[in-house]
DNA sequence: CTGTTAGCGCATTCAC
DNA sequence: GTGAATGCGCTAACAG
């Protein structure tokens, strides 16, 4: 491509004779500068459509005004709902935002930070992987002086400020919800329990069991190793041949509980009559779904902005304390058709 | 935040009692530099885990290794995936990427676009929002030496590198699919003919019609305002309200077709027995739903990777010619069981 | 009110 | 082999 140099205060200096400094104050509104001067230089801006160059000026201040956030994958509602809140936050602040997904794998990861820190991003967002059992690059960037918040994925045995979603309360109200329509024979799904989300979500229906007297039958739990639908196939595909008794279902997630419903159709159960299915997420085409399917609300987007929020914070506060905030927000449980009550 | 200088060149030279030249060879590789001093200052380079700042050398190179993605919005497969496919391409050749969304909103679209300028990414990448008429913006870029790719959606009267699919062969296929299986009051939900994408289906739809000798009737056709389920919904009911006969639907995507498919079955029509459904995306729950939904499936991946192979040409070329690369991609429809065959 | 100087961090001349 | 000088684009401190 051509070398198109950008028209830099430079150029528009020489071209009225005057330097470079006082075509940077006329930029600014500085108070010292004649209304003339500062009138031939706005219209020079405007003739070459000057623009300043970000990279020069970042240099100098030390900060870019970027964020960088790293999220699992982005094609889920929930991811891309943080990302929404997060961007609303903090572009209202001025900040641009640098999304970028590790896709699962903390190699990806580990190189993201990295880019970001060389980018010298002024703080980071961040989801782990759930391969993520070590946390040095988190430390790297820290030590850089970039802070970072944690969202939705915990790191139980790391410092750093957090902001969850309590997981296990809402699949305890999940099952208890069950429980209380009658279903004493619930079947869960449970996504890959290394990761703490996914292990709270199984406590919650282990421990909805244990206080409402109902026995935990370890041949209604299937442990995947994922969480996509195909998963939810697998599992209720297991689920059938262990051939027991079973009148519902918690899914670690929507997307597991909708292969699964596929599998519970196809061996002619019915849903809710047969068995009552909830899932986990609130995912956009849950309501759409036949029967719409009932499920766990997160407050996703307050936890993007929230998140968002205690980054800026950060910045506001200059102190990179060794208080860390610990926030956790509550989920909802959405009823609809695929649970009804036995009686 | 403590003022945590990161290490550079300077520190590690004044420590090592040479020059930062001697360093910065040190650090690349040079050939005339003794093993000695190379030798240590790889040692202090490592040992206070130097980072070469990017903002300095993309002053320095007139290039940032950044390119930028604008998408309307990150939460459907379809955008999504692209990124991917994006993201993997670019990633390979060293690039990294930065994901904007710009729901959909064209002052939001314009600014993002300035944004990048600002930050002087190396190219960008473009699926305009559908409200997106004047491309101005568009042309500040070019004439600021960044190359531009569009994808996705078209901008009929707009000069520049496109990648598109075909959506008018989809929408065409998908109708012609329905009649052959004896289908001939295919209703359509369309989106906002405004959006070249969804003018496309609906041709697709009234060509197939046409060329197949079955009488198009208006009734059947509604025009939405949107495209997400919501849409799909209202829609539908309104075909209800016009209590004309119909034994099949077109819509303009999946997120419709289910939100309609609601519809349909809360009046007490069968799918597929009574009414044919098909969608278009192909999104990840497509297959999931019940019944699994007959859709049209795009290369999106590819999409992706070949919008960002166009890019990463120019970078090589280092023409900014007056040629532009025009690619179309072909969907490919895929039956499940929310069609049937009449007979 | 305006020009000069210096420096952000680095790579690349050009000298020695 | 290595150091000194230069400049990427910009702002701020210091002189006028």
């Amino acid at each position: 491509m051509q070398k198109n140099r950008q028209t830099t205060i430079i150029d528009i200096a020489k071209q009225l004779g005057v330097s470079p400094s006082t075509v940077s104050r006329a930029l600014h509104n500085h108070p010292s500068i004649s209304a003339e001067t500062k009138k031939n230089v706005l219209a020079l801006a405007e003739k070459y459509s000057y623009q300043p160059n970000l990279l020069a000026l970042s240099l100098l201040n030390k900060r870019t005004g970027i964020i960088g956030i790293v999220v699992p994958e982005i094609t889920s509602y929930f991811f891309a709902t943080v990302i929404s809140g997060v961007q609303d936050m903090v572009s209202s602040a001025g900040y641009k935002l640098l999304i970028c997904q590790s896709n699962e794998s903390f190699e990806e990861e580990k190189k993201l930070l990295q880019d970001m820190a060389l980018l010298r991003v002024d703080g980071v967002l961040i989801s782990p992987t759930f391969r993520t059992k070590t946390f040095d690059h988190f430390d790297r960037l820290k030590s850089a002086g970039i802070p970072l918040v944690i969202f939705d994925r915990d790191c139980p045995h790391y410092k750093a400020d957090k902001v969850l979603v309590d997981s296990y309360d809402g699949a305890y109200q999940a099952v208890e919800y069950l429980i209380k329509t009658g279903r004493h024979n619930i079947a869960h799904i449970a996504g890959p329990i290394a990761f703490p989300t996914f292990k709270q979500r199984l406590d919650g229906y282990l421990n909805a069991h244990y206080d409402n007297n109902i026995p935990i039958r370890s041949e209604l739990i299937v442990y995947s190793d994922g969480f996509s639908s195909d998963y939810g196939v697998d599992a209720f595909v297991q689920l059938i041949a262990r051939n027991k008794k079973l009148d519902a279902l918690f899914a670690v997630n929507d997307a597991v509980a909708i292969g699964a419903m596929r599998v519970i159709r196809e061996n002619g159960y019915r849903i809710p009559e047969d068995i009552s299915v909830v899932g986990f997420d609130d995912e956009s085409y849950a309501q759409y779904y036949f029967p719409p399917l009932s499920t766990v609300w997160q407050p996703v987007y307050e936890l993007g902005m929230l998140s968002a929020k205690i980054l800026l914070d950060h910045f506001a506060s200059k102190e990179l304390g060794e208080r860390f905030r610990y926030e956790i927000l509550k989920p909802e449980l959405v009823i609809r058709e695929s649970s009804i009550s036995l009686s």
